[in-house]
DNA sequence: CGGCGCGTTGACTGTAGTCAAATAAAGTGG
DNA sequence: CCACTTTATTTGACTACAGTCAACGCGCCG
């Protein structure tokens, strides 16, 4: 877990991350304010129930956001991608757990202060709205996938959705996928276990649909087909 | 489905809506481009794949917003409350149905608009923020209900979601709720069927946690047993 | 009075959960 | 580089719970 200082003209997401609203002038501000730190696959990077002093924007590596219910289950809502916005603004606690899933470098800000200049520069604002909006429809997207009676459904949506997000254009999906998550991850991000989960992809794979090239990634063979299971 | 201009002195959400981060002098800009209307239960305000031209502030009534999957179920993914705000900023599809479970009547704003206002007015933009982070709070606590096992939690959770929602202080919840939605709406909601959500409720009524009112409304005797059951 | 929508209850079935074991992969230390 | 441990994944047998199909009760409205 080192911590530097900001280097913004260095950061591969200085394009896509909330602080592009700003201009190099304004981003100057965040800088002072900011600085990088690296943590650990498998480190919390906050726990639930903390005080939500913190933001941050995810450089590098893949972050996952989950809560453990009362049977003990990790139930993950949500995974973060480089350029993703990490935090509760406007709240006392996070609500969250945010856990490195692999190595990853965050850009963190105090978040008072990050309010402060959010307030100060409406651009700011308005490009985090963006996101949060975005991110209100993928949660809704996974409820939705989550809520199928049955698992395949489930498991041929995530595969999908996983997909889409791994494909460098738009729309469209890669037809390899590297598997940022565990058998037991894709569980507890559908509410189901990891025997299930494994039963639906070893199923998918002798109908054809895909391939699975070692234990974490795939080759999607039959989209269409994906797609018809996921409904 | 009738319409009429805004008259915001008389408005019964003026200090809990959005609109609410404008003094009265600002608030006239919005006033200029909205209009009131009412929708009759069960009406459709806005179907999933609408162009998104408009957004409202709701001012009376209750909504659901749901989509629905191939399998031709209807899933729900979120209640909106008067002074809550519907329509989906920043993107050229709604991406959801709106229907008004009850009567309902909305102040409705053209959404370029009411984007342009919102650029003039770093406040709005940021009260705005403040509710979209609390929606996706909501939705990514309903997607942990949905993602639990068994019925049981499920129906608790929902119940108990519905108290807090009902109950007019902060924590807390309400004795007595008037069930807003159908069993079939509850059952959307959670990714169950009808007949478990009545059975989980009569198997609560056994238990001596609840008692049904009629058909839409029920006592909570037992909050911490209920509480229990949740998990 | 009869039809209709909504809710409850019952009997049966199917699917996912549980428990348990085998296998594969990845890391560790010599 | 290899033997060994540890972890992740797959597979199997059994069980439990929710889904399905079907009937019934109740209130409402024409």
């Amino acid at each position: 877990m080192s911590s530097s200082p900001l280097a913004c003209d260095d950061c591969p997401v200085r394009d896509h991350a909330v602080c592009a609203a700003l201009d190099s002038q304004q981003r100057l501000e965040l800088a002072r304010i900011g600085r990088t730190r690296t943590f650990e696959r498998g480190t919390t990077i906050f726990a639930e129930d903390d005080a939500s002093t913190a933001c941050a924007t995810l450089i590098a590596g893949l972050v996952k956001l989950s809560t453990i219910d009362t049977d003990g289950n990790e139930r993950i809502v949500a995974i973060v991608h480089p350029a993703g916005f990490l935090g509760r603004l406007f709240a006392t606690t996070t609500g969250h757990r945010a856990t490195a899933i692999t190595d990853c470098r965050l850009c963190l800000f105090p978040r008072s202060e990050f309010e402060a200049v959010m307030h100060g520069h409406p651009a700011l604002t308005e490009r985090i709205l963006a996101r949060t909006l975005d991110e209100l429809d993928r949660s809704r997207a996974l409820a939705m996938l989550i809520g199928r009676h049955e698992a395949g459904p489930k498991v041929a949506g995530l595969l999908l959705g996983l997909a889409r997000g791994s494909c460098s254009d738009g729309d469209g999906y890669a037809r390899r996928i590297d598997l940022p998550i565990s058998r037991g991850d894709m569980g507890d991000m559908l509410g189901l276990t990891i025997e299930t989960v494994s039963r639906q992809l070893t199923r998918f794979e002798r109908a054809g649909l895909i391939t699975r090239m070692g234990l974490r990634s795939l080759a999607i063979d039959d989209p269409a087909g994906l797609l018809a299971v996921a409904g």
